[in-house]
DNA sequence: TTGATAATGATAACCATTATCAAAATACGT
DNA sequence: ACGTATTTTGATAATGGTTATCATTATCAA
């Protein structure tokens, strides 16, 4: 059950910063995990929404804040002006290749590809501290 | 003098859509290139409001986005929650490195980073249409 | 010049996200 | 277990960038 991992996590950095646990955000916590994919605050409350009607769309936005803060999710921005969540811990970094026609992801690795990176950034003097590389193309299914 | 070039890129599209050619577009387009540099829509505004403070915000917005359909111009989103215009014509495919301090913009380019890419893509089925990567850090005079 | 249509500017609407604030929950020392 | 200080929550207002609306104006082709 991963999801005991990732609570332990949450815990450990609500205690170093004498923050209080709550239910909400270990039900935050949860679905967010199980949902397995990129997702919206507003698509995380709809899944909530089922179980536990009362719980605000704030609360889940400052959980998922939360949540990028301790290191389990990150957040992702496209462009149609909407911040996916997408879970870390025990997930390997990864780039996204996305299909513009259906919408499909495919996370994807290049070590090749890091390595180039930090050259260049070491080449013009910075000291590299994350990238975000999406490539954009059409999907076997959808070139049919 | 690389404006004609790009007004005439304009006014050809103009024609080719049957729209309508107006002061407005020429003024925006000139401001935009001559600010040389990611500029967003706002900041646009501030440029073009001492000669031309009647050009509301929304010509401006409508404007770029022609710019954009008609290949002169591209968007960039980054995190802030604004879209950068940067200009196309005339200037090489790039990618960002991006000071996360001072915001300072260095343009990047890895033919190698392109090859891989494009090898990734195939190998996932996909034909690669386009990508955005952004390499976040320090810059060499934040970092002193 | 006229008629059809596109463009403009002012501003309202939109929408994702954040701030506010009173009420409720939590943690901790006693 | 109790009281108290502090955090969290939920409802909702506010924010801010961008887009839609619409009456007026400008453009273009005949």
């Amino acid at each position: 059950m991963p999801l005991h991992n990732e609570l332990a996590i949450l815990n450990g950095y609500i205690r170093k910063n004498n923050l209080k646990s709550s239910s909400q955000r270990g039900i935050i916590l949860e679905a967010f995990l199980s949902s397995n994919r990129h997702i919206t605050a507003d698509e995380l409350r709809d899944i909530i929404k089922i179980e536990n009607p009362n719980i605000g769309i704030a609360t889940i936005y400052r959980t998922m804040k939360l949540l990028c803060e301790c290191g389990l999710c990150r957040e992702l921005i496209l462009e149609d002006g909407k911040t996916r969540f997408e879970a870390v811990y025990d997930h390997e970094h990864h780039d996204h290749l996305i299909c513009t026609k259906c919408g499909a992801f495919v996370e994807i690795l290049s070590p090749e590809i890091e390595k180039l990176q930090k050259k260049i950034a070491r080449k013009n003097g910075f000291i590299l501290k994350s990238h975000r590389l999406n490539l954009y193309g059409i999907c076997k299914a959808c070139s049919k």
